[in-house]
DNA sequence: GTGAAAGCGCTAACAG
DNA sequence: CTGTTAGCGCTTTCAC
């Protein structure tokens, strides 16, 4: 910047309300230092700044276990709505150790970020990064703590979506497939489809539901149960595409079709998934990347508006999203 | 830190030294600083020091178009190898346009980050972000320039290893189908496979390869157009897990047996792909992770050794991966 | 309109 | 051994 004073002819002070368009400057003498930055390829060092201002325009991206295949969507509304800020993502891996992450934590303060966005590839509630002087907001993962604010996505009404949408279409017998109950997203599917069905005055068929794991295996396996079982079901909503996919390969190759005798609704809409399967997949879109948006943006504006961050745990709705697998639209 | 140095009765060079381990210092003296630290929970500001020492132990990581599910395994790496230096990642999505691309790399330099990885989801090369000042890295997507240090992974190698195993098992009527030739990966896939069977005295079958595009569907539809062929083939090499898929499930139901009558290959590696793939697929293994681990550690090397990086292109070696399409191991 | 000076939080060099 | 001073690159008062 000195150089850049010393080229134009003046100050130090001048070339940085120059360039910043602060104070009172003649057009002339703001020219003259803009050409000369240029001239010098001189871009303002920011650490000084945030030295002075006090705010780093950065925030850290912290996650519980690791960066995977949800955790990529969020991430894309995180930077999106940051974006918008002039703010950039520091990212941290958790590993899911909770040591690499306290020092993760550290890490960040001394880098004096403004906020953290913290996320995890799994729903179920996490413990809180600590009491920090700074706004943090939890994603997807929410925070075991209700003074924190986390943002998730409501599966317990994206699978009411999923099985009002089956009974519209004169679908009756219902069964469910879905992952391990530990899983507590596999549960809330569970309780939100229990609950639309209870409401039209019935349950899942054979009363029951088939707990596993997210995989096409499992889904293929499940159908086989199902079909032995000699239970009639004229649908499956599944917990997951993968699953989904399972269940719709081994019932075609078992001669029902799909969704002729069978409608079949999956979870997730994901698009390799969805889009591969025989039908292509109706399934819940459960809006990850506006997850991420939405976390961004609330943390942004505590951070404009010093610091407090409105304590919650925001629900966002999931959405349906119509293939062939559950007929004609 | 002033206030520490207050809480110590010190002055502030004292609590410096004592938190960083520098200098002369009485344990005692140490010590009661190292306490009051902590009573105040101060945590040295980063910014501060980088302005001094003229580094900020942070590196960019920018994206070509959009992070993906190729470079989500490549920044693991990246982070793995950054962590060991004590360096954090800036995250810049370029979305594929040239501007905002530009504007990142300004943004970054005005942020001094000790240097920049550049990636992207496509494995054609691409242009240099310009000259800057710091070292520059280029993974999975080549800088078209070469006098830049770039890392990819050696996709005709990965080829050859695939025909390689299928000549090994006795299999010689090898049928290759593929992506978009447009592609680089496809091409250089293609003419690794082409020049493994040229060695063995051989091509492929029926003088075709069929390109098309990445999907399943298109695996599917390339199975039939073999069968159609009425062509005689006893391998088939695919471009990637989801089109071997694609054959897979339309050689199954067409009675050929896999990998019996038909021994099948992928490239990627993608577990879900080729975990779920009936039977489970033999594929070529990219290595991305240890891509962006090598690129993020020749990077730390010139940001320690004076900045200067050796330029050329670096072509890691994928490996193979066996599973159950291409019969015992 | 513009320059000089103080200060953001820290470290390094030198006194004492 | 510890305090003092200067300075990293920038912004912001306040004189001139």
């Amino acid at each position: 910047m000195t150089d850049v004073a010393a080229l134009a002819g003046v100050s130090a002070g001048t070339v940085s309300k120059a360039m910043n368009g602060r104070g009172q400057l003649r057009d002339a003498t703001r020219q003259r230092v803009l050409d000369a930055a240029r001239e010098l390829g001189f871009q303002p060092n920011a650490l000084a700044r945030g030295l002075l201002e006090g705010r780093t325009y950065t925030v850290g991206v912290l996650t519980t276990d690791t960066f995977g295949r949800f955790t990529l969507p969020i991430m894309l509304g995180v930077e999106d709505a940051l974006g918008a800020g002039e703010i950039l993502a520091l990212l941290c891996d958790g590993r899911g150790d909770r040591l690499r992450e306290q020092h993760y934590v550290r890490t960040l303060l001394s880098r004096r970020v403004d906020g953290i966005v913290v996320t995890g590839r799994r729903r179920d509630p996490r413990a809180p990064i600590g009491n920090l002087p700074i706004p943090v907001v939890y994603v997807y993962a929410l925070s075991e703590s209700p003074d924190d604010l986390s943002i998730t996505c409501n599966d317990a009404q994206g699978a009411e979506l999923a099985v009002a949408h089956l009974l519209r279409t004169r679908r009756s017998r219902i069964a469910h497939v879905t992952g391990p109950e530990r899983h507590l997203s596999a549960r809330l599917r569970e309780s939100g489809a229990r609950r639309a069905l209870a409401e039209a005055g019935t349950g899942f068929v054979g009363g029951g539901v088939l707990w596993g794991d997210w995989s096409e295996a499992w889904g293929r396996g499940a159908a086989q149960i199902l079909l032995r079982s000699g239970e009639e079901f004229d649908a499956v909503f599944c917990g997951s595409d993968q699953i989904a996919r399972g269940v719709a390969d081994t019932l075609r190759e078992s001669g029902r079709r799909v969704p002729e005798d069978v409608s079949l609704i999956g979870f997730d809409n994901w698009d390799v998934m969805a889009e591969a399967c025989r039908p292509p997949l109706t399934t819940i879109e459960p809006n990850l990347t506006e997850l991420g948006r939405v976390a961004a943006a609330k943390l942004l504006e505590a951070i404009e508006g010093g610091g407090h961050l409105e304590p919650g745990r925001l629900l966002l709705p999931c959405d349906l999203v119509i293939r062939e697998s559950t007929g004609a639209a």
